[in-house]
DNA sequence: TATTGTTATACTCTATAACTATA
DNA sequence: TATAGTTATAGAGTATAACAATA
């Protein structure tokens, strides 16, 4: 039998949080902000943020990708990528040439530079990954992505809006 | 025996997105933002934002929690609280009090407006994580928050720096 | 001396409108 | 007429420093 509590007024000693667990947005958030939070404290050598690591590796698998790619694959508005890959470009990690199909659009590619940048970052998202993975088997990990990816992928490629 | 290309400088017709899909981070933003997007389209008459209904929700699970303890719990810093509450206060949702155990602090607890609101917003969350979820069994589901939950709770309640 | 709540403020991120060059 | 890229700018979200009152 439970000790009966001092009748004081209402106090909270340990804060209850399971509703807020029992719901996907907030354990995915949660989760998102864990792995982003190492993601910046691993990768401030490298200086790149998340959106930049995302921008440079779609590049480097996708030669020639044009912004309005980058921009539908990543949910990135037009204007929030331009001051991005300016940035990129005045670092010597991407090169802008004229798209040989579309002559409004801009092919991207990584430079010698932005390739060397990202053939260091990648050890470190693999090696952060893995830590963040700790405490879930290599079978539970794939799930978990798997189970993601059912969520915001559909599987029939229906358009997104935003 | 694939068709060969014609010999056109690169250009990328499907974005490849695998390696950053074998990212947890990657993954658990995507579906955040997700689930964030369908929750602000439904809570809109409610009035509600992501924050307002955790904060709320918090407060009515456990009555009297003080604004260190909310901050502590969501991750919410001091400064970015405050506004909140008075906000809250304004609109007859959340009455404070002053801490019976510690002077310094407010107690908070919900209005009898608070529990209303938050009496019609908890069906609607709950009928837009069904839908979310709608593409998993669910016993996948659970597992899935299992999984999340594995990554960010720690199973020793290590205090987390941010 | 440390902590709670608060103010003021700066910084970053995200969103909207409008323009140009080309399709 | 529609789209790619761009500019300028507004708004939301997040962060730091400093202070008063209390522990």
């Amino acid at each position: 039998m439970p000790i009966p509590k001092k009748n004081i007024p209402a106090t909270v000693d340990k804060v209850d949080s399971r509703y807020l667990e029992s719901l996907l947005g907030y354990n995915a958030r949660r989760v998102a902000l864990t792995v982003i939070d190492l993601f910046m404290e691993r990768m401030a050598p490298h200086d790149l943020r998340p959106v930049d690591f995302s921008v440079l590796s779609l590049i480097r698998n996708n030669p020639g990708i044009t912004s309005r790619q980058l921009c539908t694959a990543l949910d990135i508005l037009p204007p929030n990528l331009v001051g991005m890959i300016s940035t990129f470009e005045k670092k010597k990690l991407v090169r802008r040439q004229p798209h040989p199909l579309d002559g409004r659009a801009m092919a991207l590619f990584l430079t010698v530079d932005g390739e060397a940048r990202m053939a260091l970052a990648e050890p470190t998202v693999t090696q952060l990954e893995a830590e963040v993975a700790g405490r879930l088997t290599p079978a539970e990990f794939q799930n978990l992505l798997h189970l993601l990816q059912k969520i915001y992928l559909p599987s029939e490629p229906a358009p997104r809006k935003r």
